[in-house]
DNA sequence: TGCATCCAGTGCAAGATTGCACCTAGTGTA
DNA sequence: TACACTAGGTGCAATCTTGCACTGGATGCA
């Protein structure tokens, strides 16, 4: 009964790593961007400046962390979404319409402008914008995935990732052409671009998915 | 800049440290009496079982910092009570009045059965309970007698020291024949009791310590 | 008496954090 | 150009925690 917590080693070792990554998150937050040295990060942590280097190889690692931890948390709520849409396995369409749903409802563009203040937002255009985003989103991909193999048992697992890719490649390009159009911002005439832009790629993936009604 | 935290390691053992003191102090607490194992302890803790002996040689060690714990709860109470007395540096007597005064309105009893309670109180006589409230109210007699010397610099160290020593020497043995009278109760009957005994005391050491008036 | 069981306490090697010295690239400045 | 300064990143030894195997004494029981 020794066992309730399972390695106290491995426990207390990611209780550091989050508090890093924690403590990343809200350096960012406060001053807009990750404006910050790594002494002041690990001072803000409560942990040694090695240490850091220790979980993370690099401050871009960190960054890649932090910005998967906030698309996490967005994507939590958007899978929520899905388990609470009703199952309708018989229907072809299911898998496609209970994404598109979700895709609607969750507030997308707000995980989009976190990562981009994460990224420096629009000012320094650090250069390893485009494969940190790359990498948090396919992160996104994976799960989503899971998700909905995990709720169609029966369906062709080809064809749902076929459809998942397609369409979440398709968000990357929307939300970097919703990024040239808005500068990120997150008024209500962006968040109209924004579902214009989502509606035109839903249909599009929709169109090359299903067959025509 | 960096020393807002004066080692972290150092800072981090104490952290564990206490957090091994908390938990026995829980335990004995919901228990009445030190009636645990090792391995409770330090799942309590969030700790090895190894660490536990890492910062305590035995057991019966922790239980003596716990029992050192607690009685500085109310000596601390004692020492402000002392502090927030205004000082009448002429008097003869004023460093006894102030002590004696302080004991009178000091939860003594309460504090006494709480080391009672954790060295397994009236029941299972375990034979080191002497020592431990020994050493535990030495602790005490070092502090008060610091503060004693703090308050009054021009008095006389020796002088001071026997106050303090016979003092407290008088609480430690009142307090052992209070516990064979009462049963270590806190009801109004033996804190009436507790009040003869301390009376009886102070009006001894007064005698012995100031010229008949 | 012999035996099993429990539990405080120890020895030890592996892992993890820490502090420190050090290296290196980029940047400002005379 | 030369120099200094900052800041990311690494090597390394010391320290601490942890898990595990083990010892030894106390207790219970046949």
């Amino acid at each position: 009964m020794t066992r309730s917590t399972l390695d106290r080693r491995t426990a207390q070792k990611a209780e550091r790593r989050s508090a890093i990554v924690d403590a990343a998150r809200e350096l960012i937050d406060e001053r807009g961007g990750p404006v910050f040295g790594v002494d002041e990060l690990a001072e803000r942590a409560d942990v040694s400046r090695r240490t850091v280097f220790n979980h993370f190889p690099s401050l871009d690692d960190l960054f890649l962390t932090v910005c998967e931890d906030a698309l996490a948390v967005v994507v939590d709520d958007f899978l929520a979404r899905i388990a609470r849409t009703p199952l309708r396995e018989g229907s072809r369409s299911a898998m496609f319409d209970e994404i598109a749903t979700a895709m609607h409802d969750a507030d997308l563009p707000a995980a989009i402008a976190t990562i981009l203040r994460i990224l420096g937002g629009s000012s320094p255009a650090k250069d390893h914008k485009s494969p940190l985003s790359d990498a948090a989103f396919s992160r996104v991909t994976d799960r989503l995935l899971a998700e909905v193999l995990r709720r169609h048992p029966a369906a062709d697992p080809l064809e749902a990732e076929l459809l998942v890719e397609s369409l979440m490649s398709g968000v990357v390009v929307i939300a970097r052409h919703w990024v040239e159009l808005t500068g990120g911002r997150l008024d209500a005439d962006a968040r109209a671009t924004w579902q214009d832009l989502l509606t035109r790629l839903l249909g599009s993936v929709r169109n090359g998915y299903l067959p025509a009604t």
